[in-house]
RNA sequence: GCGCCCGUAGCUCAAUGGAUAGAGCAUCAGUCUUCGGAACUGAGGGUUGCAGGUUCGAGUCCUGCCGGGCGUGCCA
């Protein structure tokens, strides 16, 4: 059997459908088999799960279907094992099925099937891992999305690489993605950003103006201040004082902003949309979401100011959408940041009409979470459309000590200096590689001084040893394309083929549990493998008599370069062809 | 006080309710006449914070403690 040569084929849309749920398949018939056939009773078809387990002695797939069905079944687990195992459907993928205590069936798949699974990767091509996907969403993820009014610090670098990750993953299981940050250009913070900026503006003309108390601190904001003053003269000296905080705020939030994707580009990661806080308001859709909840009585004023009756939806406390005018006197300042929130969800899932909204926040904004979900319930949304997923902080070490962070003070490691010492591949890598819900020690010293060591080397590694292996086999003049496959069946091939071959579960996992992190263990996994397999058979012999050997084995290195190079990507790591 | 997250090998971390809890780093001992040694093989190292509970089975779920982080604003 040889795809590539239009053979038939044993299995049809194999390649993009998981083996574990054509095992499963398999599992069902034979529960329906050993039914029809009186060697179990009658009773509803559970839900079926065969997943990896853990020793190599149980098969490369397993399930512990047996166990849970002995009550139903009134059969002792390993029996109902043995039954399902002697009415298992014959298949081209499984050699043998065999069953373990204390009710275990575990598969063996079969070393053919396995070596022919090398021209099905390859036939895959770069799209190799994608799922066939039967429902497939639009979905949005909505990432970063840091205040404007500093540089990044790493927090939002993991918030980045998390994101864009997850965006990656789930348009490999099928799903349409959107990209979206979110720009927090309403409220205070711009007047607050352009009071600092107007003071070095004015400094920066030689004008004796005072640096406000609470003021953004940071060199940036000199900096920013002498390019306006470049920009645009003494201008704003002499505009109303108000107009040139808001106008100098305004270009200082644009600097930033392009500061900020240009920071977020190096790590590989972009957007489709930069959407705006402010237009939720211009727009009129605070004013729509506020009119629903009014409708719904879930909108009273105390105080002077607007709240929203989250209590009445079973939430600890009331919140305010509008401060009282006794308190803010601006008007425009007056809409609290839940009020955006609740606007948002809104346009996202009600006016955009996204199937889902994924959210990444710091887990400093947990709290805010049942206040969202219960603003979309109220405005007969769907809450499970939207997902906020938290991720918890990173804090930096540098020479044993905690590094501080603050904006105000400005002193902190910005994403930017920490890309410039560790580089961009090792700094993704890193912030992907912990689960999200894990709280991150990001060791400066280590992480620079261990570069040579990172794991991100170890697997980029691999990747260039097979450029470098099937640049050799092309000066030697042996082709891969003639190669057969079938000549596999070394251990260390094998398993190579078996570690790519999880690529796809790696892929569904993780869009799943919206989890990234299991990207840059399963490529350690898959690049130790290849190495392995590299230490144990040469590639490119120069005995004539291994020239068929060999082109099977640029075949076999060819997919899993492939499949290196589609993992890194997933993780928005570069494949390099040499390091 | 209350809410959320975390507690796993010396360190950093994995483990869809499954079988004897796994990797990397570090430590120790080995491997190389040809494709990239940024490599490979092996060893030691654990009462999964503590105590109960749920069930065929718990690192995972529930309850209570202990320890750490983050919240608990008319801040964003």
């Amino acid at each position: 059997m040889n795809f590539s040569r239009g053979h038939p084929r044993i299995i049809t849309g194999m390649e993009k459908m998981l083996i574990k749920n054509h095992l499963a398949e398999l599992v069902k018939r034979a529960i329906t088999n050993a039914q029809t056939a009186g060697a179990l009773p009658a009773f509803a078809l559970p839900a079926v799960f065969v997943e990896r387990p853990q020793k190599k002695e149980w098969g490369d797939f397993s399930t512990s279907l047996a166990l849970k069905l002995a009550k139903d079944a009134k059969r002792a687990p390993l029996q109902i094992a043995q039954t399902l195992a002697a009415h298992m459907p014959p298949d081209a993928a499984v050699a043998q099925v065999t069953t373990s205590a204390p009710g275990f069936v575990n598969f063996i798949l079969s070393e053919a099937w396995l070596a022919q699974q090398v021209e099905t990767i390859l036939a895959a091509g770069e799209r190799f891992g994608d799922l066939e996907n039967p429902a497939p969403q639009n979905i949005q993820v909505e990432y970063v999305s840091v205040n404007p009014t500093g540089p990044m610090h790493v927090g939002s670098g993991r918030n980045g690489a998390l994101g864009d990750t997850l965006a990656n993953i789930l348009v490999a299981a099928g799903h349409r993605v959107q990209r979206e940050f979110y720009i927090n250009d309403n409220g205070s913070q711009v007047r607050h950003l352009g009071e600092s900026v107007f003071a070095r503006y004015a400094q920066a003309l030689g004008a004796d103006e005072k640096f406000p108390a609470d003021g953004y601190q940071g060199a940036y904001v000199t900096d920013i201040g002498k390019r306006l003053a470049a920009q645009y003269g003494d201008q704003y000296l002499r505009a109303p004082r108000a107009q040139a905080i808001r106008d100098l705020g305004g270009s200082a939030m644009e600097i930033i902003r392009a500061q900020i994707e240009q920071t977020l580009a190096r790590m590989g990661i972009r957007f489709d949309q930069w959407f705006s806080e402010r237009s939720l308001h211009d727009g009129g859709a605070f004013a729509q979401v506020l009119a629903i909840l009014k409708r719904k009585g879930l909108v009273f004023e105390k105080d002077d100011a607007v709240w929203f009756a989250a209590q009445a939806l079973g939430e600890e406390k009331d919140a305010v959408l509008i401060r009282s005018p006794k308190v803010i006197t601006n008007p425009d300042e007056r809409p609290t940041y839940l009020a955006s929130d609740v606007a948002y969800v809104w346009n996202k899932l009600a006016v955009r009409k996204f199937d889902r909204a994924i959210y990444v926040w710091g887990a400093d904004h947990h709290g805010d979470v049942p206040r969202v979900l219960a603003a979309a319930r109220a405005l007969g949304l769907d809450p499970t459309r939207a997902t906020i997923l938290l991720y918890q902080f990173v804090t930096l070490k540098r020479g044993g000590e905690l590094v501080k962070m603050s904006k105000r003070t400005g002193e902190f490691v910005t994403l930017d200096e920490l890309i410039g010492e560790v580089g961009p591949d090792a700094v993704r890598f890193m912030l992907i590689a912990q689960s999200a819900n894990t709280t991150m020690d990001f060791d400066l010293d280590l992480a620079v001084k261990q570069s040579d060591e990172n794991p991100v080397y170890y697997v980029q590694y691999a990747h260039a040893r097979i450029a470098s292996i099937l640049k050799k086999a092309a000066e030697t003049g042996a082709r891969a394309a003639a190669g057969d496959v079938a000549l596999l069946t070394h251990p260390a091939e094998l398993e190579l083929i078996r570690a790519m071959l999880r690529l796809p579960e790696m892929i569904d996992l993780a869009a799943t549990k919206l989890e990234p992190h299991h990207l840059p263990h399963y490529a350690i996994e898959l690049a130790g493998i290849f190495h392995a397999f590299y230490k144990q058979c040469r590639v490119v012999s120069s005995d004539p008599a291994d020239a068929e050997l060999t082109r099977a084995r640029l075949k076999l290195v060819a997919a899993a370069k492939q499949t290196l190079a589609r993992t890194l990507r997933l993780m928005g790591v570069a494949a390099p062809e040499s390091m």
